[in-house]
DNA sequence: ACAAAGTCGGGAGTTTTTCCTAGTGTATGT
DNA sequence: ACATACACTAGGAAAAACTCCCGACTTTGT
């Protein structure tokens, strides 16, 4: 192998028991070589450009400024870098929101070893990469996504939506509505099914991500 | 250093990441020697009887049966079992009910090395340890404890009660816990009869207050 | 040892949710 | 103008979830 060859890695977690992990599984192949490592977003952005690193290996969630804002930020000041997410949550939302800002490929931190090899190799190879079981998960949702959830309910749909986010009981939308609480019951059925949700706590979580309420 | 001195370790989380970290963070002290590691609360309990660790180190959110869950099992058949949780979770009301299902430490994922190490220390002299700068947080919503809704819970409750706030289907939470389908519906009933609360809505929205769950 | 509290689940009834059907009214386009 | 589409309404039937009540057993504390 050539020093060509040696893949310079920056390590970004605000948790330093996840670093020492990634940065063990690294040491297994001697082609990766962690340069640097953050624990936040704003030493990210600095340590970025202190040493150019091939390939940034960052967390969404931490404290301040989080992952999609570091990501923003330096894909602004250096369009050419190289950022694999890689996130605790298993969700399209974050996954696509990441991708938005400029990453350049989304793991879950519960992936075998075998795979963020394969990622950071992708994206070496100047690919993009996303975790196999995950990309009809984001598939499925990016049809919704860009649509905006939300959008699809009609009227009377999103009206109920609000209501039952609030809260509010079923027969009491009905009364407040001068509907049947049937009616209100068979809308609650159509509206989980446009929104692709099984259960009330998915509803309260879209509602207050929605800012139509607050929790 | 003699034989005895000797720590052995057994590393219980879902994220394979994570345990490679506190593996690695764990070489740095010759006296540290890790045994067995496990991926979910089913596995640990199987592992601990095999290998019988001086601690455990177990995470607490876990798909299937949870860490707290798993801790109750484990310090049910071996009373003398040390458990420390490493947590992500800078949640007083985790805190208590882990500490409440028999674990004997607590600590944020975001700690120190150090203090990974003076944890473990003082688990191994049979001592208690919790993060220093978590007991005040502690202590800071103890006495908010009768106005902390989630205090009056029972571990059984409280176990439960998270579940349904993640979202998890009825049916899955009793086959989880090897409890009738049945039981969990009346449990479900008592939470948010004590909760006060009438509905899945005001759960789910009590849980993102309580930090238990984010949107 | 006794009381108090926690865990578990059956019985029985109520409520909610689902799935299906179906009538009405209102656009929209050809 | 007429067909088509879709939103709004709600009933029926069955399934699923929830409530309330109770009893048994275990753990814990005094």
């Amino acid at each position: 192998m050539s020093a060509s060859d040696l893949i310079r890695i920056m390590l970004v977690d605000d948790h330093a028991v996840v670093r020492a992990g990634v940065r063990r599984l690294l040491e297994q192949e001697a082609r990766f070589l962690v340069v640097a490592e953050a624990e936040s977003g704003e030493r990210a952005y600095q340590q970025f450009g202190e040493h150019l690193p091939d390939i940034t290996i960052i967390d969404l969630s931490m404290p301040g400024m989080g992952g999609i804002e570091a990501i923003g930020r330096i894909v602004a000041r250096y369009p050419t870098a190289k950022l694999l997410v890689l996130s605790m949550h298993e969700n399209a939302a974050f996954a696509s929101q990441a991708l938005k800002a400029g990453a350049k490929g989304y793991l879950v931190k519960n992936s075998l070893a075998e795979e963020l090899v394969n990622a950071l190799e992708c994206l070496a190879k100047g690919q993009t990469y996303i975790n196999a079981n995950f990309t009809k998960k984001i598939a499925q949702q990016f049809l919704n996504d860009e649509i905006n959830p939300l959008q699809q309910l009609s009227t009377r749909e999103f009206e109920i939506f609000r209501l039952l986010a609030e809260g509010t009981d079923s027969n009491l939308i009905a009364s407040s509505l001068n509907i049947s609480s049937k009616t209100v019951a068979n809308y609650q059925t159509s509206i989980k099914q446009k929104l692709g949700i099984n259960n009330s706590v998915e509803l309260v979580r879209l509602a207050i991500r929605s800012g139509l309420i607050d929790s």
